[in-house]
DNA sequence: CAAAGAACCTGGCGGC
DNA sequence: TGCCGCCAGGTTCTTT
């Protein structure tokens, strides 16, 4: 699933093709992807605009305008983005939008289970996350004490609150899990019982995993493909994630698979304790 | 306010 | 072979 590191290689990739190009065709083929804005007016509303850059807050990916406003993608569970340098070309099947530009090339949305969204930003949104988008993981604000703030007197599980966008964002579930083994830490304790050195080993393993994350391009488990629709790598490298029965990469005891904020959760039962 | 659970959606899979 | 029910998960909404 598209989580940070996801969504961070589509849009490394995006911004080596699309910043100056002009959207000369757009067409919105699922009503639910642009809601409740109306389609029709949603496509024309971007034909004639020059793309500027490329940005992610989070999840989202922020494709900036010409005039300040920003085009804003969340590609949720099953959402990809293809780009061909000529006619669509990206599987046809779960086709929810096209995006023609003036060089020819194109931008198609797909996303199986629908839950993707796409909307305008108008430029100048005063606080346009409303609350709703946490601290950027990768960034300088995301200390180690700035975690601890977050986790403290929390006594919902750890990974629960690493899931949740408001406090940190951009953690989906694989990465989650990655982290909490990384750290050693049960997914289960409550946030507010981590110690000191926990929540600086948490810190630093969520920073590793992500960036780990992005160099291998993304985990490709289930649909997630690059904007060239080929995989990443980062599923082949996951330690607990997915590997239920395989022995534990660091003490060999069987991983185990629980279910946490109603989350598949894996964990190895003698590193991280509860 | 915090925490937990349901809802949204659809392809794939196990079971019969 | 075919049908049923369940599972997957990011986010929002509802309930406790």
């Amino acid at each position: 699933m598209p989580e940070l590191p996801e969504v961070e290689t589509v849009r490394a990739q995006l911004a080596g093709c699309l910043p100056g190009e002009t959207i000369t065709a757009a067409v919105v083929l699922d009503p639910r992807l642009v809601a409740p804005v109306d389609p029709a007016q949603f496509a024309a509303a971007l034909v004639g605009r020059t793309v500027r850059d490329l940005r992610r807050r989070g999840k989202f990916l922020l494709v900036g305008l010409d005039d300040g406003d920003d085009l804003v993608v969340h590609l949720r569970m099953t959402g990809r983005l293809h780009w061909s340098p000529g006619p669509p070309e990206g599987d046809g099947r779960f086709r929810r939008a096209v995006i023609g530009f003036g060089d020819g090339g194109h931008l198609e949305m797909s996303d199986q289970r629908r839950f993707g969204t796409m909307a305008l930003l108008p430029a100048g949104t005063p606080d346009p996350w409303h609350g709703r988008v946490g601290v950027e993981p990768l960034g300088p604000a995301f200390t180690a004490r700035r975690l601890g703030d977050l986790l403290s007197g929390r006594r919902a599980p750890v990974k629960a609150l690493l899931l949740d966008q408001r406090l940190v964002a951009g953690i989906g579930n694989i990465y989650a899990d990655e982290a909490l083994f990384q750290a050693g830490i049960h997914p289960e304790r409550p946030g507010g019982a981590l110690g000191g050195a926990e929540v600086r080993r948490l810190h630093r393993a969520i920073r590793d995993r992500l960036r780990a994350g992005i160099d291998n391009g993304g985990a490709s488990i289930d649909s997630y493909r690059d904007t060239l629709g080929r995989r990443g790598s980062m599923q082949d490298v996951l330690r607990v994630h997915l590997h239920a029965g395989d022995p534990c990469p660091r003490c060999g005891r069987p991983i185990e698979k629980i279910r946490v904020a109603q989350r598949g959760t894996y964990l190895c039962p003698g590193c991280q304790p509860r």
